[in-house]
DNA sequence: GTTCCACAGGAAAATATGGAGG
DNA sequence: CCTCCATATTTTCCTGTGGAAC
């Protein structure tokens, strides 16, 4: 049934992109610099979650390695390690000169200098969600130290610029700036097709299949492998030889019900009481959404917070709105046709 | 038509929260 | 442990919209 489950992973770099050879051609030739030991520019990602940022980033950097031995990179992704210290930390980890620094007792100026000091090969590192960083001028002190290359990646370019100061802003706008679209459903279906050719047996999923699940995903290929990955090892468990529909169904809706979930963890306590009211009582119009909620809670906030809410949840796509002024109605999103949020 | 009212959502002020540094 | 600062959340105030009653 799976042939190679690695291939089938979150993280996985493929041996051959499909469909980003201009990125990776572009993205090549900013770091190219760096091959004859000259400073490189500094590269910027973006686009929407699930259209391989990472996954060109690390592919582009690998081939380099293959082409040039003496060449390091270093991964950080900024979301875990959020603080100057922690990606500085990791980047210093990543090359081995991390002995004997704290966090209490070493001045976050140190970190900086052991990084200039870096004599070693020279070095690619990629900034992964870099516009999580709570203190992006991290950014520019990479920036400005010449023997590394540095791959910025974003989801939206004005998240990564809008905190920055002036001075990093335009350098970075001169810099090279790799933009990526959703994928077409033909794209994604190539990109399965490829994964099922190297991760599975023959003949377990039809092309029609694969369709559907680029279908599913709506241009996002993390969550179209994470589909097909969850469908191969639910047919795995359960002894079938081929994919069924029933199985790839069922995939599809824990991909969706995965999100739906995370999307609701992240709920507040009060965000939470009103999808519930929202939940048990639909379809529900706004006042009657109030009383209840001010019932339910010992601290209500106003309606006009309320209205926040909803409309917040109606981006995650938790709950939809039907009407406009005096008619407006709340409901769930019927979970077996909703799609993901972007 | 006109008026009324519930409603949506923007802008800005006020307030709560969390994290760094003393 | 406390203070101060930055950020996020909430409230206040507001404008515009459209259905319903008159």
């Amino acid at each position: 049934m799976i042939r190679d489950a690695r291939v089938l992973r979150a993280g996985f770099v493929p041996r051959e992109v499909e469909h980003r050879e201009s990125e990776v051609t572009l993205l090549s030739s900013v770091l190219e610099p760096i091959t004859n030991d000259e400073p490189a520019d500094t590269a910027i990602v973006t686009g929407p979650s699930g259209t391989g940022k990472t996954c060109v980033s690390k592919f582009v950097t690998e081939r380099l390695r293959e082409e040039v031995l003496d060449i390091k990179t270093t991964y950080v992704n900024c979301w875990r390690n959020y603080t100057r210290f922690r990606t500085l930390y990791q980047i210093l980890d990543e090359l081995g000169t991390t002995v004997d620094i704290h966090r209490q007792s070493t001045p976050h100026d140190e970190l900086i200098d052991r990084l200039q000091q870096h004599d070693g090969p020279r070095t690619v590192v990629i900034l992964d969600e870099a516009d999580q960083l709570e203190d992006p001028s991290v950014i520019y002190d990479l920036h400005s130290l010449p023997q590394f290359g540095i791959i910025c990646i974003a989801n939206k370019e004005e998240e990564l610029f809008g905190r920055v100061d002036d001075r990093l802003v335009s350098r970075l706008r001169s810099s090279e700036h790799v933009r990526m679209d959703k994928y077409h459903d033909e794209q994604l279906y190539d990109i399965l097709s490829a994964r099922a050719k190297w991760g599975l047996n023959e003949d377990v999923i039809t092309d029609d299949q694969l369709y559907q699940i680029a279908d599913a995903a709506a241009g996002d290929a993390r969550l179209a492998i994470g589909i097909l990955r969850t469908a191969a090892s639910t047919a795995n468990r359960e002894n079938c030889e081929r994919i069924t529909d029933g199985i790839l169904q069922n995939a599809a809706e824990d991909a969706r019900a995965q999100i739906r979930q995370k999307s609701l963890d992240s709920l507040t306590p009060h965000q939470r009481v009103v999808y519930d009211i929202v939940r048990d009582h639909a379809p529900v119009g706004p006042s009657e959404i109030y009383d209840r909620y001010t019932e339910e809670v010992d601290d209500p906030r106003t309606k006009r917070t309320v209205r926040t809410y909803l409309s917040k949840m109606e981006q995650y796509n938790l709950l939809k709105a039907e009407g406009t002024s005096r008619d407006r109605e709340y409901l769930l999103v019927d979970s077996a046709t909703a799609s993901p949020r972007q």
